[in-house]
DNA sequence: AAGCGTTTGATAGACGCCTATCAGGAATTG
DNA sequence: CAATTCCTGATAGGCGTCTATCAAACGCTT
């Protein structure tokens, strides 16, 4: 049988009251008497029942998801995902709100996060890299709100834990496959990224060029072009870039509109000669992928990194260890194999 | 404010005794109030609070996970996983017992599970596709425990549920990276199973064969081999393959003993020239993955597979609905560049 | 109408913790 | 030494469900 509160009393010599207030700071205790109390607790390896607890709560816990406003297909699914589990987590006294914001501006989005009083026990955002963003995150945390970034990360903020994929990892295992697919070849490979102030793209980028360089010198990797995560922006981008070099034989694409880069490929009848790996299993990319026009889709799951990321909320406002096993987001790596 | 038990009684103008003995078939209600009380928990929209459920409940869910002995890496990591989640869910009131069993007798596997009286609320198992064992899986679904299948499934069984990935899936995934990595070349590849009593490896030859004969006829498929997922044998057998195809470019091993391919691989001096695509992330694998012998390995996390059985026979014993999105088994591809 | 079994109601006592209150004792201050 | 303030104990009530018991109401048989 599991120890109980009452246990801890017993064996600490005092009231299950002042167990209670050493565990929930629920007023002042006397050190030596606090001493007592963690001794026990840990001679006893004793852990608070969640379930009983979480049933004896009065308050639910508000966690806040903090994700850019606009259309791109990833984030809409990612919103949705939010809005499901949030139904789902009203049966575990959890609310979660769900804001928008503008996500290529630092100064909009750390306003955002200012605003957000202390109201909230926890908040996931999909941050900018920014100093005055990262300032915003630091001063959540220092009034004691938990603060998770999801998808793409702020590494020197005091965050509590980064949920999303390893982007650099993700770059890379893009390139080398863009490697093996194109064995034997020589040609030019073209990259595409939404916006450089988005750190996983950054990331993704990174890794992509470091194994490019370094392993395929048979190919030559061109210059980023840039496509603001706009299908229509994409698209002139892509067919630019066609039309620049006829002896393209790969696509990364790093960003979201990946629907105008198939466009342009198809436009110019090269979408069997040319290798297009891009990111996030969306009902363009699958269709694209279905077709043959991409190659390959890297994905990450946003169900599963929502549900993580309330795990970690969850965690960090009971002050319990994570099981970091548990809330690694993996790389998914769909061929038109192995889409679900 | 959710219903409650009390308001479900109140509605249907019935006690809270009542209800509970509609909920849990505790005693004969006669059958015109059984209506009533089910109208007003639809009407209420009720939902027994599992949190408040399980803290109350006298009795602990009992759960029995039957592994195949031996010394299967991916079996002994396996197990391990349930042990790891059995000490994790003591919390929960949930206790799970481990078996071990002969694999490959169906005889002995459906004694085992024969044997398994009805102390069990629910039984994952790795199971073997024979008649036997579907029957002695039927029994026990007849009996009120829950079944799943783990890993390996047994599809005209009464089963409730396949934890696992899409094995066929997986077999064409490795077919077409394959394909990808050998595009250009000519020559032979070979496939090693360990038995092909388990149907997850004849449905990952399947897979497999299918997309490579369709998609690939520069490339031309060997019959299979059985290495009886023993690395020594599989050592010898891979020897074999190698010193009777001079021109054999690719591998791929759907079943366990990887390591014996890759010993055999690296002392012919061949791991550059033959694409070797594996099952499962071991420390063996894992370790010739990032030395360059074994170029792709396609893992099943035992770790989610093990939660997600839990999940799901703890929903069939409440009968509340499992969400499917939450417990599909994903396929992962590991290269160098993504290996966690 | 008495006797019987079947259904139902009412209610108490867990489960383990949270929240709140009140009183009494201890330590501190002047 | 008295007056505070600070700590601690005891205890009640609640969260929503399960489990169990006893008595009352009901329908049916003879």
């Amino acid at each position: 049988m599991r120890a109980t509160i009452e246990d801890v009393a017993v064996k600490a010599g005092v009231s299950v009251a002042t167990v209670d207030r050493v565990l929930n700071g629920r007023a002042a205790v006397r050190p030596l008497t606090v001493e007592r109390v963690e001794q026990a607790i840990r001679q006893l390896n004793y852990q608070p029942d969640r379930l009983a607890a979480r049933l004896a709560r009065a308050r639910e816990y508000r966690f806040c998801f903090v994700l850019p406003e606009g259309t791109n297909a990833f984030m809409i699914a990612l919103a949705d995902a939010v809005r499901e589990e949030a139904r789902r987590m009203t049966q575990e006294k959890i609310a979660i709100d769900l804001r928008h914001t503008d996500v290529f501006s630092a100064e909009t989005l750390a306003n955002s996060l200012d605003q957000i009083g202390t109201v909230y026990d926890g908040v996931a955002v999909v941050a900018l890299d920014h100093p005055r963003v990262r300032e915003a995150i630091n001063a959540l945390t220092d009034r004691g709100v938990a603060v998770v970034t999801l998808v793409s990360d702020v590494p020197n903020s005091r965050r509590q834990h980064y949920v999303g994929i390893d982007n650099a990892s993700a770059g890379r295992t893009a390139a080398s496959l863009m490697g093996r697919y194109l064995s034997g070849r020589q040609g030019k490979v073209g990259l595409i990224a939404g916006s450089l102030s988005l750190r996983d793209q950054v990331e993704r980028q990174f890794g992509f060029e470091q194994v490019m360089l370094h392993e395929y010198p048979n190919l030559s990797l061109l210059p980023v072009r840039e496509g603001r995560d706009d299908g229509a922006i994409v698209e002139r981008v892509a067919a630019q870039l066609l039309s620049d070099h006829p002896d393209l034989i790969g696509i990364y694409n790093v960003g979201a509109g990946s629907r105008g880069i198939a466009a342009a490929l198809e436009a110019a009848g090269r979408q069997r000669d040319v290798v297009f790996i891009t990111h996030e299993l969306t009902d363009d990319t699958r269709h694209a992928l279905i077709g043959g026009t991409i190659d390959i889709i890297i994905n990450q799951d946003a169900g599963h990194e929502v549900r993580s990321a309330i795990r970690v909320l969850m965690s960090k406002a009971d002050k319990v260890p994570i099981v970091d096993s548990m809330e690694r987001i993996r790389i998914d790596i769909y061929l038109r194999d192995n889409i679900p």
